[in-house]
DNA sequence: TACCAGGCTTTGA
DNA sequence: TCAAAGCATGGT
């Protein structure tokens, strides 16, 4: 484990597309214009230059739940360098064809599913910045610190540190209603890795992940799961319906109802890669009409400016 | 001030 | 089965 760093090739990658779109909550653009974030314990400084990655890591080794992979194979699998999004537009369907312009390079990164499956039970109905502070808030409290560069970050928490919160820990630091939903979340998703007994796979983390869906009380509804689907567990036929893309496919395809309805619409007009058609239908009407938001993906990485929330501290 | 935020859950018909 | 309302808080 030692401080490392080096170029990869990442040919029709974008990684402002990939780290502004809202998937990941602990990265941000650092005023120098590096990309700054935590995943799998391991600091990570990304730059793109042309076709090239830079990159800055805290150590040369990082576990996974597929095992341990040297720093370059573990960018190219957590960054999805050599799966490009292979999404086709429907004969006629505009949108996608302008939104896959509009967002080239986009990839679902792979993230740690522990800490996705908090941060979007989390996320609900909150908006990203303050998602990103209080997962921030639940890092520099219970999970541990990370020197590097002149900066100081956090692992996110095990689920034992989290499970033994209590609801009215989190209300207090003004979580509200999701307070007890953190909680119970961590508690069911220790209770199922006790019970394991191994390290979880890839199949554990689905497993996990239905179960949670099938459970109330959880905090994970329909919305959340699907995010869970496509961020953290390879599912990348899923197609999240929230408010942005409710809006979207009522405005530009004429489809209405329950979020499951348009979910259902979405997964079978799109496929196998469904989440990356939702994905850059969310980022490229959400751009256009969300005039009065900050964080729109596309115009946020074409600006060159800082990230508001970054997910590290200067002493 | 009023309305909204990358919703979930319960309730009542 | 399904629409509607309640839920806490912060941002705009």
């Amino acid at each position: 484990m030692s401080r490392t760093s080096g170029a990869l090739s990442a040919p029709g990658f974008h990684l402002g597309h990939t780290l502004a779109s809202g998937q990941v909550f602990r990265w941000g653009r650092d005023r120098d214009g590096w990309w700054k974030g935590i995943a799998y314990g391991t600091a990570l400084h990304l730059r793109q230059e042309g076709e090239t990655l830079l990159y800055r890591a805290s150590s040369d080794r990082v576990v996974t739940y597929t095992g341990g992979l040297a720093i370059e194979p573990f960018l190219r699998w957590y960054l999805r360098l050599d799966e490009p999004a292979r999404v086709r537009a429907p004969k006629g369907d505009r949108h996608l064809r302008e939104a896959l312009r509009a967002l080239n390079g986009f990839r679902f990164v792979r993230q740690e599913p522990f800490e996705c499956i908090l941060s979007y039970v989390l996320s609900v109905q909150a908006h990203m910045g303050l998602t990103k502070r209080r997962i921030l808030f639940l890092s520099r409290r219970l999970g541990a610190p990370i020197d590097f560069e002149g900066e100081r970050c956090w692992t996110f928490p095990a689920p034992d540190a989290l499970a033994s919160l209590t609801g009215e820990d989190l209300r207090a630091h003004r979580f509200g209603y999701r307070s007890e939903k953190v909680v119970t979340s961590a508690q069911i998703v220790a209770d199922r890795l006790r019970a394991l007994g191994r390290p979880p796979g890839l199949d554990a983390w689905r497993e996990i992940g239905d179960h949670l869906h099938a459970t109330p009380g959880s905090g994970v509804g329909l919305k959340v799961a699907k995010c869970i689907d496509l961020f953290a567990l390879d599912r990348l036929g899923a197609f999240a319906v929230d408010t942005w893309v409710r809006k979207m496919a009522e405005d530009w395809y004429d489809v209405t109802g329950p979020d499951a309805r348009i979910c259902a619409w979405g997964e079978a007009r799109y496929g196998p890669q469904a989440g990356y058609a939702g994905e850059h239908l969310f980022a490229w009407y959400r751009e256009q009409h969300a005039t009065a938001l900050m964080d729109r993906v596309i115009s946020f990485c074409a600006s060159g400016e800082p990230s508001p929330e970054l997910p590290f501290e200067r002493p």
